[in-house]
DNA sequence: TTCGTCATGTAAGAAGTTACATGATTAA
DNA sequence: TTAATCATGTAACTTCTTACATGACGAA
């Protein structure tokens, strides 16, 4: 981020991240973003100074160096481009959908629509605020293509919709469900279980 | 997946995992596998015993146990549903398109999609491979939604083919490139970076 | 017998989070 | 003065991976 040329503060930094690149990859927490400027420093990739503006508290804001500019080059070239991680949890509840009843499954999907059309909305309105400044192209070419995305989900969540009921059906078919039936829950069950899980550990 | 009823060991699972959520959710190293087996095994929800058949050497398979059921169950209806984590790496590099040039940035694109359409191939597969087996309803399901998502994805990748060459016209009229004009790499220099960042933390 | 390999398992470490600590400024 | 809050920073812990260890069987 620091490329753009701005000298900015960690605080900067974490909000940059969450209407930018965190639409499509992910955003640092705030302690994280300032352990790896102090790593970045030590390093001579980016350079810090105080700034006390009249009325404003103390911050210190960071700026990238030249042999920071060059690293990000040859990493962006160099580093090997891995395949998207997606880790899904709709779709892993839906995986698991025989153990759930159809309409609940259906209101997570529902659910899941609402959260992605928020997100959506939000991309779109960054992509626009940015209008005109061509040092965000890029920045505002992802911004564009993580609302295109967003709205493919959605797309993709309405047929689901009408296919668990379909998957329902087919499933009741089968005999996977010896394994018992649908049982009355206790939500605190999973607090025991990870009690559980955890006293084998400390002995 | 031992809630569709079969004993299976840990490198079955691993199998099975990486044909099945590993599309839409992850797939655990095998290491993990083992770890959580026996984290399982010693709370009571999964039981194992060895088996050697003929001709085969022996394996530990594990079978789910009716408190397990209820704990999945319970986890799948009442733990809470996350938003999608999605860590796209072609994005970040788009994203910063600016420190590269128009023709590698589509050259990262076009193998990006070439990697889709093979996985999405083997999604579409594996989905059409579990034909007419109702306990496979949900699985079958979500293979068929990974298939149509990977789809998705080639053609938002598409688009950024042609949008490539634009940004990076608007970016050449932007100041932004003061910072440094594109430098000859030398792709060893991470090697040395890494080291540098990592021994201020051995001290 | 030795070698490769498969199934299982363990240990070390990478990458990141949450929860907490600190100092300094603003508001009451 | 006290309380709230902001910017910064640290520590402990979670989750997962890679790399390694072990034991058993089959093949040469």
């Amino acid at each position: 981020m620091l490329t753009f040329g701005e000298e900015l503060s960690g605080t900067d930094l974490k909000k940059w991240a969450d209407w930018s690149v965190g639409f499509y990859y992910w955003s640092p927490s705030l302690s994280q973003v300032y352990t790896e400027l102090k790593k970045l420093e030590t390093v001579g990739f980016v350079q810090s100074r105080e700034i006390s503006e009249w009325g404003e508290r103390t911050r210190r804001v960071y700026g990238i160096t030249q042999s920071g500019v060059d690293a990000v080059r040859i990493w962006s070239r160099e580093s090997p481009v891995e395949f998207p991680v997606l880790k899904h949890s709709v779709m892993l509840r839906l995986w698991m959908g025989h153990l759930n009843d159809p309409d609940h499954l259906k209101a997570i999907v529902c659910n899941h629509i609402a959260n992605v059309e928020e997100k959506m909305a939000k991309a779109a309105q960054h992509a626009d605020h940015s209008e005109g400044e061509p040092g965000w192209a890029f920045s505002k070419m992802s911004l564009r293509w993580a609302a295109r995305h967003f709205q493919a989900e959605i797309d993709l969540a309405r047929d689901l919709l009408e296919e668990i009921d379909e998957a329902a059906e087919l499933f009741a078919q089968s005999r996977v469900d010896e394994l018992g039936l649908p049982t009355p829950v206790d939500p605190g069950i999973w607090k025991s279980v990870d009690d559980a899980i955890q006293k084998p550990r400390s002995d």
